[in-house]
DNA sequence: ATAATATGCAACTATTAGGTTGCATATTGA
DNA sequence: TCAATATGCAACCTAATAGTTGCATATTAT
C-alpha cells in the first residue's frame, strides 16, 4: 500500500472518528463503529470499507455480526513519511545556520 | 486548518512528490516544482494550490515569478495525530499484556 | 418456527477532484 | 520596443467520492 493512499485514507473526518475511536484498541462491530457517525449505517460502512482497503483496519467477521480492529503498521510508514519531510527540513536549517555564522566570523 | 484536511492534502501522488521536493529547505518558482510531475503545468498549479489551501506550503510572488516553499506546521500537527493514536494503541497493548502477566501469577 | 438483528449488495444522485486546453496578462531581458 | 518568460484564469471533461434508499440474506434468540 502506498503511502499517498494511507494519507487519502486519513483525509476525510468520518474516517478521522473512526480511527481515533479504534484506536482505544479494542474492536467494535460494525454496527456500534456506524453509529454516531453522523452518516447512514451504509455510508458508515463504506468509509470502513476505504479504511480496511487502506490496510488501516481490519474486518473479522464471525457469525452475524463482523469485529473491526485497528492495524497501526500503515499508520505508522505514514507518520514516519512525515517525520522524514521533517528532518530534511530541519537539516537544512541547520546548514543554513552554520553558514550564516561562518560567514559571520570572518 | 483541521487535521483531517492536511492529510486530505497529503492524499495524493503529485502532491506528494511537491512536498518530498520541497522538504530540502529550498524554495522553487512554481514552473521549475511543476517539472517532471507527470501533469501538465496547469495540473500541477492546481495541486500547488491545495497544497496551500491546506497551509503545507507557502506562495511568494516576487515579480513574474512565485516562490514556493515548505510550511512544515501542518506536517507537525499530522505527526502528531497519528503518534498520538499509535500511543493510545501501544497503551492499550501493554495494559492487555500486564493482564495476562497477572492472570498468569495466580 | 419465527422474529429480531447484523450485515451485505445494488442502484442512484450530487459534488468534488484531477486533469486538460486555450487564452490573457504581467514582467523581464536583449 | 519587443520578444520571451512565468504565471493566472476559465471552461470543460471524466472519474471518483460521499452520501442516500431499498431490499436481500444469514445468524441468533425466544
Amino acid at each position: 500500500m502506498s503511502v499517498d493512499a494511507v494519507f487519502k485514507a486519513l483525509g476525510d473526518p468520518v474516517r478521522l472518528e473512526i480511527v481515533t475511536r479504534l484506536s482505544d484498541g479494542s474492536s467494535y462491530t460494525i454496527g456500534k463503529l456506524s453509529e454516531n457517525l453522523g452518516v447512514s449505517r451504509q455510508g458508515a460502512r463504506k468509509q470502513i470499507q476505504a479504511l480496511a482497503s487502506a490496510d488501516i483496519i481490519e474486518l473479522h467477521p464471525a457469525g452475524r455480526e463482523t469485529q473491526v480492529c485497528l492495524k497501526p503498521d500503515s499508520l505508522q510508514q505514514a507518520r514516519l513519511f512525515i517525520a522524514d519531510i521533517e528532518q530534511r527540513w530541519d537539516q537544512r536549517l541547520q546548514a543554513l545556520k552554520r553558514l550564516l555564522e561562518d560567514s559571520g566570523d570572518t
